[in-house]
RNA sequence: GCGCGUGUGGCGUAAUUGGUAGCCGCGCCAGACUUAGGAUCUGGUGACGAGAGUCGUGUAGGUUCGAGUCCUAUCACGCGCACCA
C-alpha cells in the first residue's frame, strides 16, 4: 500500500481529539516540564510557514519530555489585543472582536492541521474578560505598590503612608519621579488630592507626565520598540515627541534585578547581550558644580569623574529643570529662540540634522576642584531624560563635547599624556593623566582607571557629589489612546485617579459607535455611553498597551479557568516556570523585558514562586521568503530562461512561486496567471523554463508566500514537519525553498516501505547489525534532541532506515523502536504503526527507549595512521589492544616502512580509538 | 561609533568538541526498469591530476605531533544599540 498521508493524518488527529490525547492535569507525583511557545497575534493573514517553525521545534522537544515521563505543559493561545484588528474596525466599522475571532478560527485550522500536542483546553486569548481580568488586577495591586530599595522589592504603598504620617519623608528609600523631602506634621496637614499627588510619586503602575512618542496617524502613544527612526513600526507613520500624562510602569526601579537575573538564565548570549545593553548600567558619580552667584548647585552625571580638570564648559537639555533658574537676563531672549527651535524639532529631526546647536545661559558654574568659573550652555544634544539632564562637559575626551566645542569656539584642555586632540577628541579610557594638578587633588601620573577611583573617593569624601549607577533603562508608557485593549479599571475623582473595587473586576470594555478619537480629540472609549461610576465618576477613557496582556500569559495557562485568582498557589508552585520557551528574538526589548518584571512584581506580592520567569529560551531564526523571477526581453512578451538571459535586454519580473516547481517555471499555468501573459513565448534551457530567485521578507506583495496548508496538501504535516526541522539549525535564519523537500518526502515513503516489509506475526531478537543500528540511532537522536539539533537527528533517522532497507530488515522490535523515536518528529505516521504493532493508547505515551551500550561496542578499531599529521594508511586493531599494541602494529605495518624511511620514528602518539600519528 | 554573531563543495548543511574535513539531503552525472518521466531503484559527485599524489574550511600569521575547531591581526556579511555623558 502507498503512503497516503491525508488519509493517515486525518484519523490520527480525529484520534488525538477524541481522546483528548494531550489534555494535562497537575499530578504531583510526576515531573513537570513546561513548553511555551510565544502566542501569536492573529493576523488576517494566516500563518505562512515561518510561524510554525519554532512551534515544530518546541512540539517535537515537549513531545519527547513526555515520552520520557514528565508531566508536560505545552499549551497555546492568542494575543488577540493589536492594532490591525482595530485599524480594520475604523475602516469598516465591525467590531475587532469579531475580525480577531474569525482570524483566530483560521489560526486554529491552519494549527491543528500540523499535528501539534497542544493542550486546547488551556486555551487563553488576552481579550477574553475572564482573561484580562487578571490584566487589571495586576495592574491595581501595581497601583497599590512602592519599590523599597532597602527591601529590594515591591512593598504595599499604604507602608508608605503610615511612615509618611509617622515620620515624613525621613528614611524613605524608594523608587520615585523626583526626591521629596517633607516632615510628618507637613505631610499630615496636606490636603487628601496634595497626597494622592505625592503616593503617584512612587507607585509601581503611576500617573506621570512624560516625554512620549505621539504618532497622529494611529492616534496613540508607542513605546519606545514600536518605533523605528522616527515613524511606527506598524503602519510606518511619522511619530513626534510631545509631554503627556500618561500610565506609566516602573520599571526602572527592577533596573538591577532584570540585569542580574540574566546570569541565571540559559540564553543566548546574544540575547542576553541585548538585554544588558537594553538596561545600560553605568557606574559614575553625580557631582554638585555651585552656581556663580546663586546659593544652588548644578548637579551632573558622569562616568568620567577623572576628567574634571578639563571641564570647560557645563551643557543642559532643553528641558532642564536648571534652565530657567540658570538663564540671565540678557540671555532670556536668545534661550527662548532656541527652546522653541528645539521644541518643534521631532526626535527623527534631531537625529537626523546632528547639527551641532545651543545657547548660553548667561551663568557660570563653579569647578569645585580648580574655583575655575565656567559657562553654562544649552543644546539638545543633552538628554533630558538620562542622568539629571546636565552634563560638566570635557572637550578633549568627549567627541560630542569635542564637536561642541569646536563649534562655539571653547577652550580644549587635554588632560592625557600623548593624546593629540588638533583634530578630535580621545575618547578610550586609557594612559597617564596630565594637567589634573589642583590645590587640593593631584591625579598627574595616574592611569585613567586610577584616576577614576581616586577621584570618586575624593568627591564622596569631601561631599561634593555620590557615587552613582545610572541605568539607561525608563519606565514603560502604559496608556495608549485606542479602543482595542483592556480598560483601566481607575476612575477620577476631583481630577484624583482612584481604583475600582476589585469586586467589579473584569471591567469590560464597552461598546461605541466609533472606533476613531471623540471629536474634541478624547481616546475612543470617550464615545461609549455611560462610561462611568455608578456615583457617576468619570472612567479612565486610555486602554492598556499591548504588552499588558502577553507579559503573564504563561502563568494563566497553569490554571487557566480559574474565577479567584490568576494562578492559584497550588497550580503555580506545581509548574512554576517556564522549562523551555521558544520565540523570536525580535521580542528582547520588548516582550522579554516587561515579562520579566511583571513576574518579579508578582513574585515580590507573594503571588508566583519564581522570580524569573522563563529558564531556557531558544530564538527561532525568521523564515525568509525566496521570490521568483522570470525574464522578460525588452518591448515582447517573450521571456528567456535564467541561465540565457545574459544574450538579451530583460526586465526581470517577480513570478507567483505557487506557479514554479524547483525553479522550473509551469509555462501553461504562467499563461493562465495574468490576461497580459495569455500569449506568453519562452526561449527554453534544456527543454525547460528556469526561474531566477532572490531572498526577500516573506509578503504578499512580492508572490513568495508559502502557506502551510499547501505543504500539507500536497506532502502531509509529518513530512512539512520533518523539512522545516531538516532545513537547517533552528536558531538560524534562513530562506524557505521547497527544493529540498522531495528528500524528506522520499524518506518517509522508505521509512513506510520498510514497515510494510516488517514481519508483525514474529517476535525474533534483532539481528547484531539491525541492533547496532537501531542503538546508535537511539544514542545520536536523544543527544540530538538535547541539544535542539534538529537537523541532525533526521539525517540520523536517513542513515538508519537506508542501513535497515539494505539490511533487508523484517524485525518487529527493530520496526517498534524506529516507531518509539520517530513519534516527535512525524506523530501521524508513528501513531499509524505503533497501533499496527497493536499497541493500545498513544505513541505520544510510548516509553522513550534507551541505549544498549553493548550493542555499540565494536570488535575492531581502525586507526587512521598520520606520519608528520597526514593520514597515509588505515590499520584495523583488535579493540582490547592497548596503546603500546597499537602503536607497534601501527609501525610494523608494511606500508609503514615506505614514510618511515628507514629512520626511527622520534615520537608516536596513541589517542585510544582514534588516531595514530608518528612524528619523524 | 560601540556591542554581539557568522564565514566550510554548485546549494542547505555536518564534523564524536583539538584527532581521516565535507555525514545527510538537494542539484548534477552515469546506469537499470520504462512508450514516457517532475516516478522508483543502483552507483558516482570538493578542486587540480592519466596516475601516484598535491591542494583545500574568508585572508595572513601563531600555538600544537596534529587546527574548520584555540590565540593574534585583518577583510566581508548579518544583527542589536546608538547623541545614554
Amino acid at each position: 500500500m502507498e503512503y497516503n498521508h491525508k488519509e493517515i493524518e486525518r484519523r490520527w488527529q480525529e484520534y488525538w481529539r477524541d481522546n483528548e490525547i494531550y489534555k494535562v492535569t497537575e499530578d504531583p507525583s510526576r515531573k513537570k516540564f513546561y513548553v511555551l511557545d510565544m502566542f501569536p497575534y492573529p493576523s488576517g493573514a494566516g500563518l505562512h510557514v515561518g510561524h510554525p517553525l519554532g512551534y515544530i521545534a518546541s512540539d517535537i522537544y515537549a513531545r519527547y519530555k513526555r515520552q520520557q515521563g514528565f508531566n508536560v505543559l505545552h499549551p497555546m493561545g492568542y494575543d488577540a489585543y493589536g492594532l490591525p484588528a482595530e485599524q480594520y474596525a475604523i475602516q469598516t466599522g465591525q467590531h475587532p472582536e469579531k475580525t480577531t475571532s474569525e482570524n483566530v478560527a483560521r489560526y486554529r485550522s491552519q494549527l491543528d492541521k500540523i499535528g501539534f500536542s497542544f493542550d486546547w483546553s488551556r486555551e487563553v486569548r488576552t481579550c477574553d474578560p475572564e482573561y484580562y481580568k487578571w490584566t487589571q488586577w495586576t495592574f491595581m495591586k501595581m497601583f497599590g505598590s512602592y519599590y523599597d530599595r532597602a527591601l529590594d522589592k515591591a512593598m504595599p504603598i499604604a507602608d508608605l503612608e503610615r511612615h509618611f504620617a509617622e515620620h515624613g519623608s525621613e528614611g524613605i528609600n524608594a523608587a520615585c519621579g523626583k526626591e521629596l523631602s517633607f516632615t510628618a506634621e507637613e505631610w499630615n496637614a496636606l490636603p487628601e488630592k496634595e497626597r494622592a499627588e505625592r503616593l503617584m510619586n512612587y507607585r509601581i503602575a503611576y500617573l506621570g507626565e512624560s516625554m512620549v512618542n505621539w504618532c497622529p496617524g494611529l492616534g496613540t502613544v508607542l513605546a519606545n520598540d514600536e518605533v523605528s527612526e522616527g515613524v511606527s513600526v506598524r503602519g510606518g507613520f511619522p511619530v513626534e515627541q510631545k509631554v503627556m500624562k500618561q500610565w506609566c510602569l516602573r520599571v526602572s526601579a527592577y533596573a538591577q534585578r532584570l540585569l542580574d537575573g540574566l546570569d541565571r538564565l540559559e540564553w543566548s548570549d546574544s540575547l542576553k547581550e541585548t538585554q544588558r545593553n537594553w538596561i545600560g548600567r553605568s557606574e559614575g558619580a553625580e557631582m554638585r558644580f555651585p552656581v556663580a552667584g546663586q546659593d544652588f548647585s548644578l548637579e551632573i552625571f558622569t562616568t568620567r569623574a577623572d576628567t574634571i580638570f578639563g571641564v570647560t564648559f557645563m551643557v543642559l537639555a532643553p528641558e532642564s529643570k536648571y534652565v530657567p533658574m540658570l538663564t540671565s537676563p540678557g540671555q532670556k531672549e536668545a534661550v527662548g529662540a532656541y527652546l522653541e527651535e528645539v521644541r518643534h524639532k521631532t526626535e527623527r529631526e534631531r537625529q537626523i540634522e546632528k547639527k551641532v546647536s545651543g545657547v548660553w545661559t548667561g551663568s557660570y558654574a563653579v569647578n569645585p576642584l580648580t574655583g575655575q568659573e565656567i559657562p553654562v550652555w544649552i543644546s539638545d544634544y543633552v538628554l533630558a531624560g538620562y542622568g539629571t539632564g546636565a552634563i560638566m562637559a570635557v572637550p578633549a575626551h568627549d567627541s560630542r563635547d569635542y564637536a561642541f566645542a569646536r563649534h562655539f569656539n571653547l577652550p580644549i584642555i587635554p588632560l592625557i599624556e600623548g593624546a593629540d586632540v588638533s583634530e578630535e577628541s580621545f575618547d578610550a579610557k586609557e594612559g597617564k593623566m596630565i594637567n589634573s594638578r589642583g590645590p587640593v587633588l593631584d591625579l598627574n601620573g595616574l592611569e585613567v582607571r586610577e584616576a577614576i577611583a581616586r577621584t570618586k573617593k575624593f568627591i564622596e569624601e569631601e561631599d561634593l557629589g555620590k557615587v552613582k549607577v545610572n541605568y539607561r533603562l525608563r519606565d514603560a508608557i502604559f496608556s495608549r489612546q485606542r479602543y482595542w485593549g483592556e480598560p483601566f479599571p481607575v476612575y477620577y475623582e476631583d481630577g484624583t485617579a482612584k481604583l475600582l473595587p476589585e469586586t467589579s473586576l473584569p471591567l469590560r470594555l464597552p461598546p461605541v459607535a466609533s472606533y476613531k478619537p471623540t471629536p474634541d480629540g478624547q481616546p475612543p472609549l470617550g464615545n461609549a455611553e455611560n462610561w462611568t461610576t455608578p456615583e457617576g465618576f468619570p472612567l479612565e477613557v486610555c486602554t492598556m498597551p499591548g504588552f499588558a496582556g502577553s507579559s503573564a500569559y504563561y502563568l494563566r495557562y497553569m490554571d487557566p479557568h480559574n474565577s479567584e485568582a490568576f494562578v492559584s498557589r497550588e497550580a503555580n508552585e506545581y509548574w512554576r516556570d517556564v522549562d523551555l520557551y521558544v520565540g523570536g528574538a525580535e521580542h528582547a526589548t520588548g516582550h522579554l523585558i516587561y515579562s520579566r518584571f511583571w513576574n518579579k512584581f508578582l513574585h515580590d506580592i507573594g503571588a508566583v514562586a519564581e522570580d524569573e520567569p522563563f529558564r531556557k529560551l531558544v530564538n527561532q531564526g525568521m523564515i525568509q521568503g525566496r521570490s521568483s523571477f522570470v525574464y522578460r526581453i525588452m518591448n515582447s512578451n517573450t521571456f528567456v530562461s535564467h541561465g540565457l538571459r545574459g544574450d538579451y535586454d530583460t526586465t526581470p519580473i517577480r513570478v507567483d512561486i505557487s506557479l514554479v516547481n524547483n525553479d522550473v517555471l509551469d509555462t501553461e499555468a504562467f499563461r493562465g496567471w495574468r490576461p497580459e501573459y495569455a500569449d506568453a513565448e519562452f526561449i527554453l534551457e534544456d527543454g525547460r523554463y528556469v526561474c531566477g530567485h532572490a531572498v526577500e521578507k516573506m509578503s504578499k506583495s512580492m508572490y513568495n508566500v508559502v502557506n502551510p496548508d499547501d505543504i500539507v496538501e500536497r506532502y502531509g504535516a509529518d513530512t512539512l514537519r520533518l523539512y522545516e526541522m531538516f532545513l537547517g539549525p533552528v536558531e538560524q535564519s534562513k530562506p524557505w525553498d521547497t527544493n529540498g523537500i522531495d528528500g524528506v518526502n522520499r524518506f518517509l515513503k522508505k521509512l513506510w516501505g520498510l514497515f510494510e516489509k516488517t514481519d508483525l506475526e514474529s517476535d525474533t531478537e534483532m539481528s547484531r547489525e539491525e541492533s547496532k543500528t537501531v542503538n546508535k540511532l537511539i544514542k545520536k537522536v536523544t543527544s540530538d534532541i538535547e541539544q535542539f539539533s534538529f537537523n541532525t537527528s533526521i539525517s540520523a533517522f536517513m542513515i538508519a532506515v537506508n542501513e535497515l532497507t539494505s539490511q533487508k530488515s523484517t524485525n518487529r522490535r527493530a520496526m517498534e523502536t524506529v516507531t518509539r523515536l520517530t513519534a516527535p518528529f512525524a506523530p501521524h505516521i508513528a501513531e499509524e504503526f505503533w497501533h499496527r504493532l497493536g499497541n493500545d493508547g498513544s505513541v505520544a505515551d510510548a516509553e522513550w527507549p534507551a541505549v544498549d551500550e553493548s550493542a555499540l561496542v565494536e570488535d575492531t578499531v581502525k586507526y587512521p595512521v598520520s606520519f608528520n599529521g597526514k593520514t597515509r594508511f588505515t590499520i584495523e586493531v583488535a579493540a582490547s589492544a592497548d596503546k603500546a599494541e597499537v602503536e607497534s602494529l601501527a609501525l610494523s605495518n608494511p606500508a609503514a616502512a615506505k614514510w618511515l624511511d628507514g629512520k626511527a620514528p622520534r615520537k608516536v602518539i596513541v589517542v585510544p580509538g582514534r588516531i595514530v600519528n608518528v612524528v619523524i
